[in-house]
Parts: C-alpha cells; structure tokens; sequence
DNA sequence: TAAGTATTTGAATCACGATTCAACAAATAT
DNA sequence: ATATTTGTTGAATCGTGATTCAAATACTTA
C-alpha cells in the first residue's frame, strides 16, 4: 500500500512481501479488502501502543507532552508507519470502514494528551490556557499535518521544525516553557532514534518515487 | 479520483466524466498522469483563488482571518475540493510532483494568513504571541488537519467545531476575541453548496462506500 | 504409522482495462 | 469548393492481474 497506494494494492504483491503466491493468500483472506483492513488495524494499534509506552515511565508532564509530540510525528519522509496512515487519510473519504478506524485512532490520542495535560495541570506544572480537550484536539490535529508535511518532503519543515511548531502551540496553551531535549544526553544536534536515512533521495526524471508507475 | 482514489482511476471513466470516449483522452493526453497532474495543478488554483477573493473586499483583519479558517474547510464530508486534496496528501509520499504540488499551495496559504496577521498586528487590531510565521504555519497545519477529520466523518467534529477549535488556537495567538459570524445571515444549520447526497448510503456489508472496489 | 485436515502451489481460465488504429467528422485554411 | 488539420469514434488487440482448482505438501491427531 506505501508503494501503490490504498487503490493500486496488487494480490501478486502482497503474496510476495508474505513469501507466498496470489492463491496462498486467497486461501486465507477470500476477500482482500478484509486483509487490508485487518493489517491497518493492527498498524494503528501498534503506533498507538509505542507512544503510550514511550512515555510509560516518565513522572514529568512537561516531558511526557513533548516526548509524545516527536512520537507523534515521522522520523523521516519515509516512516512507513505514518505513510499508512496519510495513506489511509485520503482513502477514508471513500471508505467508511477507514473513516472509523482513523477517527477511532484520533479519539484516543486526543485522550491521551488529554491525560497528561490534566495530570499537569492539577501538578500545577500547567496552567492550561482553555479546555483541555480543545488543546488535546489541536495538539493531535497539528501533528497530523505535520506529519503529511513531512511525508510530502516540505523542504523546511522536517522532523525537528514540526516539533518546534507544536511546541510554540504548546506553550501558548500550557504556560510552560517546555524545554526540548530534557533528560537524553545528546553531545551535538544528532538525532536520536532515527533509521539509516538516504543520503541521496532516489528521484527518478519526472519526479516520482523510485517505486515503477506511481502517479496513475 | 475522488471515487477510486489516486491509484484507482480508470481512463474509461475519466472519458465517460468528460464525455468522450478513452480514445479521445489518450489524443489529447498519451500519458494519463499529466492529465491527472494537470487537474490537481487547477483544482488547486482555483481553491486558493477562491479563498482570497472572499476576503478580498474586507477591511476589518479579525473578519478575514475567521472567513479564511472556514474557507480552508469543507463544507461537508463531501466537498469535492478539500476531498481531493486529501487524496493527494496520501499519494505525495510515493509521488515527488504530487508533493510539491502540495507543499506549495501550503506555502501560499501560511504567506496568505501571515499577511493577515502582519496587518492585524500593524493595526494595532492583534497582539501576536509569536513569530507571525509560526502561527501562520500552525494556522494552515489545523486547518488541513480538520478538513481530514470532516472528511472521515469524525461524529463530534464538522465544519462548525473545526472553525471553533482553530479559532480557540487563534485567539491565544493574536489576542483578539475573534467573534464568529459577523456579516453572512444563517438562519439555520441548512449547508448550503451540497449536491444531491444519496439517502440511504447504498452501503456493502463490509461497510465501504457505494462505488464497488473501494478497499482497495 | 495411518488417516485426516490444513495449507500451498502452479497452471488454466477469466475479465477488464489500456492501447492502437483505420475510418469518419468537424473545423480551418486556401 | 476543396484541401488540410484537428478531433473523435468504435472495434480489434494485447497484457495484466484476479480467480479457480486439482494436485502436492505439511501438519495434527489417534
């Protein structure tokens, strides 16, 4: 679905990526779409999951919000996990079932910044600047467009500026200075957890992707 | 597109659409994507030009700003425009032209509300909390945000609630209480640019919408 | 080990959509 | 009025990918 998008799935494909061939597959999802479905589910369940651990075990709020807003957000252009869900952006005015699924995902985010902000505010660490779940909201909604930003390769903003953005949000709605990078030692500006990263960006002449037949 | 989704397009339907036959269509366009890229180039044209020309006779900085949140929003789930842009948000990441295509019009729309703010704040009509740049960004980033989420049917957030959720973030921002609906008479809830809608949803047992093949 | 069940394969079939093209029609130039 | 170009059609062709299925293989249980 990265390659081809939520449209252009072929069942040949997806038997290779398993190791299988097309009647494999067919043998177990007679109907592709309940496949796709299922394999977005479980893709949105584990985003979900690895940003509620990733801040499991922090006392702080003020660190807990910014950890969760760079969980929030693609490490790189090519971060899959987040490339299926700007997949599954378009294709779920089309879809109902990925209507619901997003909307079910965006709901429980917005829960979740919900908690820290509260939990903060009754610490008094925050003094939140209106209802907590209007900042909840907004706080989830700029990391989305962040993040189809990002995926789209806007040149200035990338990982690192998109948090910036969020942050100065942030900070307007929380009355805390919010300090990026509190406890990871990190000696220069590297980054942290982040994959290989191309160096070259494989472009080919008319300007798609390296992936053969993409804008039809 | 907007039925079958970046990837999806079949030319018999795009001649059917404009009337004519796949023969045609090829004579005029060889290769299908240019036609594709074409239109998404004057789709978008034509939703900036029209989000200026609204505010292009008023005066008063707050007026413009509220009408250019609600102009960057759908008006339902399904407003072509905005759906359209949606579905290029998920094809951008595969396809290079469809990205900057999109990173562009962002562009024009951050320069479009940091004009806005910059008068305001000239005026003396704003108190911007930040660098007009940043909220502008920020502006935009909800915006496009919103628009994914009434396109997904979100149950609890339609054109109206996005409108108050960014105004929420626009208020902190310029320090101005910007009072919704100040000129345009609504009686009622009634939508007003709405094309025929189905009634009953002709929807499959899995859920997905009327066009057969959605899920891809 | 044997019988039974679950899974996988590969080849055959089927359907659909893109592509080609000769003939036709319309518009424009001479 | 005729010639030329521009645009359109409809049918024929071609290729791809989904679907089917009998046979082969792997796994389970008794």
């Amino acid at each position: 679905m990265i390659q081809h998008g939520a449209e252009g799935v072929h069942l040949n494909q997806i038997a290779e990526e398993a190791g299988l061939t097309s009647g494999a597959v067919l043998y177990h999802y007679p109907d592709l779409r309940d496949l796709l479905i299922e394999a977005h589910h479980a893709g949105m369940e584990r985003f979900y999951e690895q940003r509620v651990k990733k801040i499991s075990g922090m006392a702080d709020p003020a660190q807990k919000l910014i950890t969760t807003i760079r969980s929030g957000l693609p490490e790189s252009p090519d971060d899959a996990g987040v490339r299926l869900l700007c997949e599954l952006g378009g294709a779920a005015g089309r879809n109902r079932v990925y209507g619901t699924l997003l909307t079910t995902l965006y709901d429980r985010q917005v829960a979740m910044y919900q908690m820290i902000l509260e939990v903060g505010a009754a610490q008094g660490v925050f003094k939140l600047a209106g209802d907590s779940e209007q900042i909840a909201r907004n706080l989830v909604a700029l990391e989305d467009a962040y993040g189809y930003r990002i995926i789209a390769r806007h040149h200035s903003i990338g990982p690192d500026e998109a948090v910036g953005l969020i942050l100065d949000f942030a900070r307007m709605a929380t009355g805390h200075p919010l300090k990026e990078t509190p406890a990871p030692p990190r000696p220069k500006a590297t980054r942290t957890t982040r994959t290989t990263r191309p160096r070259k960006s494989t472009g080919t002449a008319d300007g798609s992707t390296a992936q053969p037949q993409d804008a039809g």
